[in-house]
DNA sequence: ATACTGTTATAATATAAATATAACAGTAAG
DNA sequence: CTTACTGTTATATTTATATTATAACAGTAT
């Protein structure tokens, strides 16, 4: 698995482990069941400490994407379909957010958004 | 002008006013050269430090919203609004096009994705 | 002179992210 | 059982950023 991370972006680094990890479960690189680096195997890979992937892990398995057991590793849950499609929603929804935020900024009317999504789409939206 | 902040927000209050100005100059509540409220009185008016108003200040400055004039006050600067307003369109055309690519991979239908839309804009959209 | 403006410098506080270190606990293989 | 891996937990520290308090300095207008 390819982690690439970077110190100085404002996203702090536990979540970008996060976000490259679900991305692997997602593009199936990392499979069902399939084990993943153990926290100290990757801490030193990344050269960060081990406690910064603990909380990536952590928090992904509080989202249902991994299981750790203690004394064998940390592994790629069973996938939910559901889990996934719900995770995919999110991300679209935060880009409506984000949308949302400079169209209020910025004065542009729903109608001028509801345009573009009709040219992209291509579809009565 | 109406500026509301947020202590407990996960945005810097710095960035709250960035944002609450460039809305105010969209919407054409200020308009050009009108002068904007001095770094103290809007420091005491939202009982925060000066030195926070004046970062917010400095980075509007620095994308060309309002200049500052050191003994004369704040101006919102004479900039062409809708220049800046194409570009925060093709921002959200972006965002769209992420929408549009999560949506056919994870067979996500249009019906849900303006159900966000319904729920983030609070109207029918 | 005064009373406003903005500007700068310094130190302090608060919070979150990330770290270093050490110890503890479960599993599997020799 | 010992060894060498796993994950877990606790404590203290460092680092970076946002925010603050305070003081002084500098430009403008009346």
């Amino acid at each position: 698995m390819n982690i690439i991370i970077s110190n100085n972006s404002s996203v702090p680094i536990f979540e970008q482990i996060e976000n490259a990890i679900k991305q692997a479960i997602f593009s199936n690189e990392l499979k069902e069941e399939e084990m993943l680096p153990s926290v100290r195997n990757l801490a030193n890979d990344l050269k960060i400490s081990f406690l910064t992937v603990k909380r990536a892990y952590d928090e992904l398995e509080k989202a249902g994407f991994i299981k750790s057991v203690q004394g064998k590793g940390t592994f790629v849950a069973p996938k939910n379909i559901e889990l996934i499609k719900e995770e995919k929603l999110k991300e679209i929804q935060d880009y409506i957010e984000k949308i949302y935020d400079i169209s209020k900024i910025s004065n542009i009317s729903e109608k001028e958004i509801k345009e573009l999504f009709k040219m992209i789409f291509e579809e009565d939206f």
